[in-house]
DNA sequence: AATCTAACCTGACCGC
DNA sequence: TGCGGTCAGGTTAGAT
């Protein structure tokens, strides 16, 4: 490939000889670990990419009569915010945009990924068989933050963002108020299968699309029509009560007062 | 050590 | 049409 940094930093500054780096590289593999995209480089290296809140990877091709920077997959972006461009072989670009630059991107050797400063002390994947109501319950243990803050933390499980919290806690009828360090085993334990079930039902139907997010075939999300609590402040919950909206660290919370203990 | 807050940015939307 | 305020899918640095 053949990378092209429009600028010298995204939320922080690429790594140092970024584009001589990726510069004649192959991908290998490309995987995820929690919210991070990672390619793995014939070099020996590994492309970590996280998106933030408002990244995307678009690829544009020639095929199918589109000419040379035509957009294919990402109608609406505006080209004003595409940071980095990869060029690969097969007259394949894939462009990096991003208006917030909330997104980062950095190098690191595929056998050291777990040393970097974005994956030392992440905890496991939930849909791993690493994660579980014990090993849940553990994480929660020495924590007296609201089980809302520590669901958010990557480092008790990795991946899971304001959405997924908020519904994950509504499934397991857990209200977002309660400290960690509360919840007891039959709790956590319903907590963790109901990260799970939710998460694999999300994957399911193509994720969530609040906005503009779209899978890499252009499609949109549909969980979004599935939530029971998240953006649905003041409307009537299943059970006939309405949704609430709160703020902890920062962040919304939506949850029902009724269903959620 | 754990936890909270502000900060990083732009764009969309709402009320006036 | 414009303006100011609020909010947004995430993470980190710094303060407490």
């Amino acid at each position: 490939m053949r990378a092209e940094a429009r600028r010298a930093d995204i939320r922080f500054p690429l790594p140092v000889r970024f584009v001589e780096r990726l510069r004649g590289t192959r991908v290998n593999h490309v995987r995820r670990r929690a919210k991070y995209l990672l390619a793995d480089l014939d070099s020996g290296e590994t492309l970590i990419a996280h998106l933030g809140m408002s990244g995307r990877f678009s690829v544009v091709t020639a095929q199918g009569g589109f000419g040379f920077g035509d957009y294919v997959y990402n109608t609406g972006a505006d080209p004003k915010h595409d940071h980095v461009v990869f060029h690969l072989s097969e007259d394949a670009t894939i462009i990096y945009n991003d208006p917030r630059r909330f997104g980062f991107m950095d190098l690191a050797r595929t056998d050291q990924l777990e040393t970097t400063r974005w994956f030392v002390g992440m905890g496991p994947e939930p849909l791993s068989n690493r994660f579980s109501g014990a090993v849940l319950a553990e994480a929660l243990k020495p924590r007296k933050s609201p089980i809302k803050a520590a669901l958010l933390d990557q480092q008790v499980v990795a991946g899971l963002g304001n959405i997924y919290v908020c519904e994950a806690l509504f499934r397991a009828r857990i209200a977002p108020t309660r400290l960690s360090n509360s919840l007891s085993t039959a709790e956590t334990e319903v907590l963790a299968q109901a990260i799970k079930a939710m998460l694999a039902e999300a994957i399911n139907v193509g994720g969530s699309t609040l906005r503009d997010f779209k899978a890499s075939d252009g499609t949109s999300g549909a969980f979004q029509e599935r939530f029971d609590v998240y953006g649905r402040e003041g409307q009537v919950c299943i059970c006939g009560a309405n949704v609430l909206r709160l703020v902890q660290s920062g962040r919304s919370t939506f949850w029902c007062e009724q269903c959620q203990q």
